[in-house]
DNA sequence: ACACTATATGCCTGAAATAGCATCTACTCT
DNA sequence: AGAGTAGATGCTATTTCAGGCATATAGTGT
């Protein structure tokens, strides 16, 4: 039950959606993130940990990087359910489109070691 | 968006996952409800609103009282596909199933009309 | 070791959510 | 019409959550 509803919680705020939608299309970095949704960066982070905590992302070290990205869902069938889903969930609501079509032009290089 | 996120927040509470878990056996009233979860009775309604709200439960008028029942999830393919999976999900939660045994013996003839 | 940058954590604030109590409304029955 | 019961709504207190700023941590390069 608790897997569930931090499932649940974690599905449940548009900027984390919105994140999850974005790690559909390429594997991003804090800094990456935080370009594309407009919010501060230790908000993002602290959205990362939720997803994480969720077992719906996961990340690994890139030197002074960390690359976010969404897992298999093997964590639990809830995670597997979600993440399969939102595949093909939202992909027509203007505001999602929006953020993916801006993706190609969000890379590191440009954003951070600025 | 907005519903998509409406349905997740309906699903991120263990109170109304309880709702769904015992409306898939029966459908209820809110005093059958409210013995079943020991909560208050408003509490129960406003859970109940927030389900409705999300499209996963309706509801019939029935003389003095009022009918929940699971909806076919038709609102919207979030709330459909969420019914469809709960009918499998959690069924082994210890917590889940000991609610769900003490259905038969939660009867509105002898709980409510008191 | 030092300077610099990406990310994480702590603390604070304001908004939202849950729960209860009191009250109002709707229906039933006499 | 009046009494009684089921359910809904309004108000309030308490908790939870998102967001930001300041700061700590970790890794890079000189």
């Amino acid at each position: 039950m608790m897997v569930f509803i931090k499932v649940m919680k974690a599905l449940s705020d548009p900027n984390r959606v919105r994140i999850l939608k974005m790690l559909q299309h390429k594997s991003m970095c804090v800094c990456e993130l935080r370009a594309a949704l407009q919010i501060a960066q230790p908000s993002v982070s602290k959205h990362l940990k939720i997803l994480e905590d969720a077992g719906l992302v996961a990340f690994k070290k890139d030197g002074l990087w960390v690359d976010y990205f969404l897992t298999d869902g093997s964590s639990s069938p809830y995670a597997a359910s979600a993440l399969g889903n939102l595949k093909h969930w939202l992909d027509d609501e203007p505001e999602i489109a929006e953020l993916v079509e801006k993706l190609p032009s969000i890379r590191r290089e440009d954003i951070c070691k600025g």
